[in-house]
DNA sequence: CGCGCAATGTGATGTAGATCACATAATGAA
DNA sequence: TTCATTATGTGATCTACATCACATTGCGCG
């Protein structure tokens, strides 16, 4: 499928917008593709992108004093990612976000989506709906942070996304889980 | 200041509406009190309301199978609360809402809101804006939690709301930490 | 094909924070 | 003011998970 297609038919998921509205609005997006391994956003860079996952798996990260790393999310085919603070508030990015596969996205500028947000007002709509399914999200997964032990984490995480068992290393999934990989390698052979 | 004025100024914060705009957009809230105490959001509830609070404090929290509290928010005066998972996906409440204070809040329906998002498009970017700021608050206190330890938590939500040192008792800051209170009470003693 | 590095497994030990148990304030309603 | 209830403090013990150390496996790449 075109990437035109991906996005469009993603869109179309939350708010119907003319074929011409639609042709506009993918008209401020740019294809980018990258390789495995390859960094998107580094800490400290100036973000003014989110991305639109087309294929392949990225990581957004952080790595604290002690370089130890936490993934904050993982984007997959249809997801969106960017340093969400950094891009609204024009900061530095304090996140990092990088490619677990080779990756192809779709990206549009901060300026572009506010541009688009203000013009069509459909967009804006669905920006919202898409922040609130992701803020929703984010709840749950304090809640489950707070009231779950690891394992319970764990098999939460392998019910919501299966595919992510075999792709992503185990390592990262613990670093998602916000535990050490040794004990998730012993939570998984027991 | 009355309740009108309250709301107008802060949503002046992030778009600007005409006084008739405005007008007609207020006209779509209720005006509650609610005693101390008292249960505004209950688990099971049909929820059809969101809440902007006028005075007081609010705190949303789930109750697990231990009947131990996790505290999700802490709502302040112009801060919003409610159940956006079960509001916005159309199910029973998850979560609980109730008053750590007398409180007063302006309450609109799910349908109203998106009624006025429909008709004025400021009002859909406020809403936006609003959800984006909740968004990247969340991500910020799972990283926290995932990174710091109990103490460090406990200082950050200090300096981020002093407020809330004086106003809420410390097993709810406990349950908003995710600590339990006698690691809280050992923590502040050293 | 085989070298080297990254990913994973597994034991031994350390520790933050939970849990239990009980004492001591505060608060608030009659 | 008194009594009951709720909030808080503090010791003793327990436990999930981290950390360290090292072995093993797997895989990208020349």
């Amino acid at each position: 499928m075109q990437p035109e297609e991906i996005l469009k038919e993603h869109i179309a998921k939350t708010v119907s917008l003319t074929d011409e509205q639609f042709a506009y609005f993918f008209s401020h997006f740019k294809y980018r593709s990258f390789k495995k391994g390859q960094a998107i956003i580094t800490e400290g860079d100036h973000v003014d992108c989110e991305y639109f996952v087309l294929s392949g798996y990225l990581k957004s990260f952080f790595i604290n004093d002690d370089v130890k790393m936490f993934i904050l999310q993982f984007a997959m085919p249809t997801w969106w990612a960017s340093d969400f603070n950094a891009l609204y508030s024009n900061t530095k990015a304090t996140i990092n976000i990088d490619c677990i596969t080779d990756a192809e996205v779709l990206c549009i500028s901060n300026a572009d989506r506010e541009k688009m947000c203000k013009e069509l007002h459909p967009v804006e709509h669905f920006f919202r709906w898409r922040t609130n399914k992701g803020y929703v999200a984010s709840q749950k997964r304090l809640l489950s942070l707070m009231n779950n032990d690891a394992k319970a984490r764990y098999e939460e995480l392998l019910v919501q996304y299966p595919a992510l068992y075999n792709i992503v290393p185990k390592h990262l999934i613990a670093a998602y889980l916000g535990v050490s990989r040794e004990t998730l390698s012993r939570l998984y052979h027991s």
